[in-house]
DNA sequence: TCATCCTGTGAATAAAACTTCACAGAACCC
DNA sequence: GGGTTCTGTGAAGTTTTATTCACAGGATGA
């Protein structure tokens, strides 16, 4: 079951959405502060949380930078009666999902968590893969430089690539591109051109994670 | 040299922009239209780019939606004189790197292309040395097994853990031990009783995250 | 004390990961 | 056509990682 956490401090506002989203067929958990929105998160594992933007104590913008460090790719909706554009590219910037605007219709509300979750799905696709394989290609610094080289550039030539890395020997740059294409991280079009897939910007994504975790 | 490219129909605001961007060290390539936007890109790499949002022919989010196809990590900013929530909302959502509102002034909008050539920049820094030394240990199936079952134990004599993970042969598991031992990840008390380390514990959660964002 | 298990070292060996070298067809430019 | 660059293969060689073997001191217990 969908598990889904609606934030708000307005208990009409909360109640009525959580009623929405249950009759969707959805698992609705509420939490009235950001305080209390933490306690359920340190619990349970949620697949969506809709979250207020103004609240008194922890705020929405705050929350989700909290929620972020616990759980970087969880999809959160920012709702909020006091719509700006400064406060909508924050929360964007802080990585939401969305941002829906208070009073809102149910019907767009629900699109917009429909679109969402429908987002994370695919986010997360069909990957079943072992973890030897992704730890041991990625622990290669080579490999993952070409992998967020290839990423920045989107797609690349291999001599490009090549360059960009400053290998002169070819040969050794086909090896570990050979490699990142049997562990399904690139692919080449029919153009030849080098891409990631998306299991690739998965996978990137979780270096970047563990990166950050190691940081500090 | 950092290269930025303007797009904006407004020749005016364009060139304006330009100049005091080129004044700032950049170096500037300016763009009327979106088609030209595109023709530019094909030619050159480019580290930023500013974006109208509402031109004649292709618009801005069109553009954007183009310029991510090709590069999906390229830092855009997108600007704009019609500044609606939905609007950012759509332009962040596409991935662009921050939205500013016109009529702006001159030191904000080099103020938010300092800090996202800066974010662009930190996010292309990943000579972690550290890295390597964990993912290559941990690439290792046996050692985050031993990770594993010491955590669950709390800590465990040396015979104890070669009994647990069924190895006949004790000088195997030593080599792995040391490994551990020297990454950081394990440690050894008075008595000889190995036990996570603090390192261990972070890095065994990281492993746990990873797994789950494999999983399905 | 003697036998046994625990904990470890160092060397030899095997396997894997990585690099380099030699070559070659396809595409592109003159 | 002829030279050059791009893209690749396969094999040989090197380095790193992993396993196995031989041995040994210390603790433990009968």
């Amino acid at each position: 079951m969908t598990e889904i956490m609606v934030v708000d401090d307005d208990q009409d506002l909360r109640e009525s959405v959580a009623e929405v989203l249950g009759e969707a067929g959805f698992s609705v958990t509420q939490a009235s502060r950001g305080e209390e929105a933490l306690e359920h998160l340190a619990l349970k594992n949620f697949d969506l949380i809709l979250l207020d933007l103004v609240m008194p104590g922890l705020g929405g913008l705050e929350l989700l930078g909290r929620i972020r460090d616990k759980a970087p790719r969880l999809p959160v909706i920012m709702i909020t009666a006091f719509a700006s554009v400064d406060n909508a590219v924050a929360a964007m910037r802080q990585g939401a999902s969305d941002y829906v605007t208070k009073p809102f219709r149910i019907d767009g509300l629900l699109a917009s968590v429909g679109r969402v979750l429908e987002e994370a799905r695919f986010e997360c696709c069909r990957t079943s893969l072992d973890l030897d394989t992704v730890l041991s290609c990625l622990s290669n610094p080579l490999r993952r430089e070409i992998l967020a080289h290839v990423e920045q550039e989107g797609t690349l030539r291999f001599m490009d690539l090549c360059r960009k890395l400053e290998l002169e020997d070819h040969t050794k740059m086909n090896f570990h591109l050979k490699i990142l294409k049997e562990a399904g991280f690139l692919s080449q079009d029919e153009s030849k051109l080098y891409g990631l897939t998306s299991l690739g910007t998965q996978v990137l994504g979780c270096v970047r994670f563990l990166t950050k975790k190691l940081a500090n």
